[in-house]
DNA sequence: ACCTGAACACCGTTCAAGT
DNA sequence: ACCTGAACACCGTTCAAGT
C-alpha cells in the first residue's frame, strides 16, 4: 500500500479512500485478471481439449502477472466463480459425479497454485548448478535441463493430470461393471 | 526473527549471532525436517508404491509444520537434494529417462507445493458457503463436500498424477513400437 | 563467545483533521 | 469527495558497543 501511493505520489493513506484494505485491492486485481481468462463453448469440442483450453488460459495470465497468483487461486471461489465453474461443468461433462468434481477439480486447482511458486525448480539455471559437486542422479540429468524450457513442464503437467483424470474415469466404469 | 527472539526472552539481534540472516534460520528448520523423511528401499516394491509412500512421507512433514511448506519446496534443490533424487531414482525405475525424468519430478514437486498454500480452497467450510447465494454447478455440489476430508484430496490427487505418469509411459513406448 | 541498544528503512492500518 | 499527517505496532537488518 504505502509503495503504491508512492508511485502514484499520493499519501500513504490515499489509496484507503478506495478501498477498505490492501485485500480488498487484490481482490480487486484478481477478479479484473480473472475476467479476461475465456471458457471455451460446451460444444467447441472433446473435454480434455476444453479444459487444457481453461488452464492454458489461466496459466497464461499468471505468467504475465505472477504476483497475483497466490491471491487469485485463494480468492477464486470468494472473488470470482465464473472460472471454477466453468471447469467443474467440463469435468461433469467428462463424467465425474458428485464429490468426484471437486477432487478431480481440486487436482488441477493445486497443481495450477503450485507453478507460481516453483519458477526457480521448474527451471533450475543450469550454469548454478555446478555438476562437479554432485555425485547424485540429478547431475547425470542436469545436462537435459538446457533442453526444456517453461512451456514444456506445463504441457507434460497438463498432460500427466488429463490423462490420469482419464484412468479415474475408466477405473469407475470397470468397478460399476464388476 | 524480532518474534522469535521476543519468545526466547532475548533481543532482536541474538539470533544474528548464530546465523546470518532469516532465509539461514529457514533453510536450516527446513533441512532438519527433510532429513526425517524417509526413502522407501529400492527393492521394497513397485515404484508406484515407493513414490506414493515419499509423497505421502512429504505430505505429512509439511501437514505437521506447514509454516515450513514454502521453504522447504523452493529450496530443496540448495539445501539437501536427497529428497528429489531419491524420487528421481524412483523414476528412472519406472521407465523415465533423461529430459523426461525432470518433467515428471516437476508434476509431483509443483501439486506437492500447490497443496500447502490452498487449504481453504481444498476443504471450504460448508457452512461458510451460502447455497441459497449460488446459482451455479458449484452450488449444486457443496452438499457433497462435507463427507470429504483433505485425506481424500490428497489420495485423488496423487492416485490421479501416479495412473497420468503409467499413461506417459505407456504412450512412449507406443510410439517407439510405432 | 554471546548478546544488547540504537538506528534505518521498510510494512499495514487507525484516527482525526484538512480543503 | 478526496486526501494528508501523525502515530501505532509491527518487520529484517547494520553497526558499534558491552561483558
Amino acid at each position: 500500500m504505502r509503495r503504491l501511493s508512492r508511485e502514484l505520489g499520493r499519501s500513504a493513506m490515499a489509496p484507503y479512500w478506495y478501498v477498505s484494505d490492501k485485500r480488498e485491492l487484490l481482490d480487486l486485481v484478481a477478479r479484473k485478471l480473472m475476467s479476461k481468462v475465456e471458457l471455451p463453448d460446451p460444444d467447441s469440442g472433446p473435454w480434455e481439449d476444453r479444459l487444457r483450453q481453461v488452464v492454458t488460459g489461466i496459466d497464461a495470465m499468471l505468467h504475465d502477472h505472477p504476483g497475483i497468483a497466490t491471491v487469485m487461486l485463494e480468492r477464486m471461489l470468494i472473488v470470482d466463480r465464473r472460472l471454477m465453474n466453468g471447469i467443474m461443468d467440463i469435468l461433469q461433462s467428462a463424467g465425474f459425479e458428485g464429490p468426484e468434481v471437486f477432487l478431480s477439480y481440486a487436482t488441477i486447482h493445486t497443481y495450477l497454485f503450485g507453478r507460481y511458486q516453483v519458477v526457480e525448480i521448474d527451471t533450475p539455471d543450469p550454469s548454478t548448478v555446478n555438476p562437479s559437486e554432485l555425485e547424485d542422479t540429478l547431475a547425470k540429468l542436469v545436462p537435459h535441463l538446457k533442453n526444456l524450457r517453461g512451456r514444456d513442464f506445463f504441457n507434460f503437467g497438463i498432460d500427466t493430470i488429463i490423462e490420469g483424470l482419464k484412468a479415474q474415469l475408466a477405473n469407475k466404469r470397470k468397478k460399476r461393471r464388476g
